[in-house]
DNA sequence: CCACGATGCAAGTATCTACTTACTTACAGC
DNA sequence: GCTGTAAGTAAGTAGATACTTGCATCGTGG
């Protein structure tokens, strides 16, 4: 790897370990092997590579996506949301670093809030589906309903470790999440999507109030 | 206000916003409005200081707690669930940071994962009381559920000011997640507990199934 | 062989940081 | 009026920090 790389890559460590301050050029030079004189050389500043770092170390991660249209809510949902658990827990110390340094630095974090919108957004948009498609109660607040499994979400990911009595086996999280959260929303356990089209939703409308 | 506690609250305050490393005795000194050297008169060093402050800057606070027993568990939670939010939200500053430090710094901050964990603890005996009483699903995971409403509480704490087209309007979140919740774990929309052990509570049980 | 670009190395600058020392001031109780 | 206590002031120490400068080294391509 080619040293401007190497560089990258020691300040996201040393970032995500020590927080902006903690992350001194001496200890970024020297988790990369290099001279510290090197840093200044290709970034100017502490604070350009830095930037670059975190901005750099969200990219060439693949996309956690959910299905453009629900087939299999249940098993869906369960995927995503232990893929996005996973992502996030292996990268809990760069974000809890990101949200502590984001009043006092917000234009070098800006990019980290993108990730997260992303998701949430895109869950979002799932659960509208979930409801047009009839799967999911007609009423039930697509905002709110989102916040929880996301909140859900980053709870475990950022906190099971500190706290693990407090959360169910990390293996049945997922499913257990997903699970709570399609029947909050009124999705009916084992229903599968059968509406493949604008025409005929034949999903017996049991309960919709 | 006599010096010390003067100087308890400005660590505090410089702490939430700086973080460890860019709370400097200088500054501490300087929001408390008193000379350097009396802060170490006081606390001996930087780190005793904050380590008291942090401490302290949670106490005296009124504890927020959920009924013994369930009676009216939609307004009971939605209560709860605003209070939180409240408090954790007017502390999100403090909590991000304590967040941030607790990899570099364990001992310094044991204590602020007392209150998280306390709450989560109850709200899991609560539903445990809602599943025993015969008022939700006999069969849904405790911890699950307990996670998602602490989860939603959390992220919306933290991060609605960052990104608040993502949440439902806060005037409306509490009683959502509540009822979201209550929903996921098969609680019956208006239904309130009859069962209230040996000495009768005169609720009445609307439509209690 | 030589020139050049990339890197290391040694040293230095100005500032900041935690913390100390020695001394002064102001006030409160006796 | 004397004493003790809490606080301020001035100065200093030793180390860290971001960043600069000048020069030596090394390997590669011409």
């Amino acid at each position: 790897m080619d040293t401007r790389t190497e560089l990258l890559n020691a300040a996201a460590a040393v970032f995500s370990q020590h927080g902006f301050r903690g992350s001194t050029t001496r200890r970024i030079a020297e988790a990369a092997g290099v001279n510290e004189v090197t840093l200044f050389r290709y970034f100017g500043s502490k604070e350009a590579l830095l930037q670059e770092a975190i901005a750099s170390s969200a990219e060439g991660l693949s996309a956690i996506v959910l299905p453009l249209a629900p087939v299999d809510p249940e098993h869906e949902l369960a995927e995503w949301v232990s893929a996005l658990i996973e992502r996030l827990h292996s990268r809990r110390s760069i974000i809890r670093k990101c949200m502590s340094e984001i009043e006092e630095r917000p234009e070098m974090i800006s990019t980290a809030v993108s990730t997260p919108t992303r998701a949430s957004a895109d869950l979002a948009t799932y659960l509208r589906k979930l409801k047009s498609n009839g799967l999911a109660d007609a009423d039930f607040d697509v905002a709110a309903a989102a916040t929880m499994l996301m909140g859900a979400v980053f709870h475990d990911a950022m906190g099971r470790e500190m706290m693990p009595q407090l959360y169910p086996a990390a293996s049945r999280a997922p499913r257990l999440y997903s699970r709570l959260l399609l029947t909050a929303i009124g999705f009916k356990a084992g229903a599968k999507n059968t509406d493949s089209g604008p025409t005929s939703k034949k999903h017996k409308p049991t309960i919709s109030s």
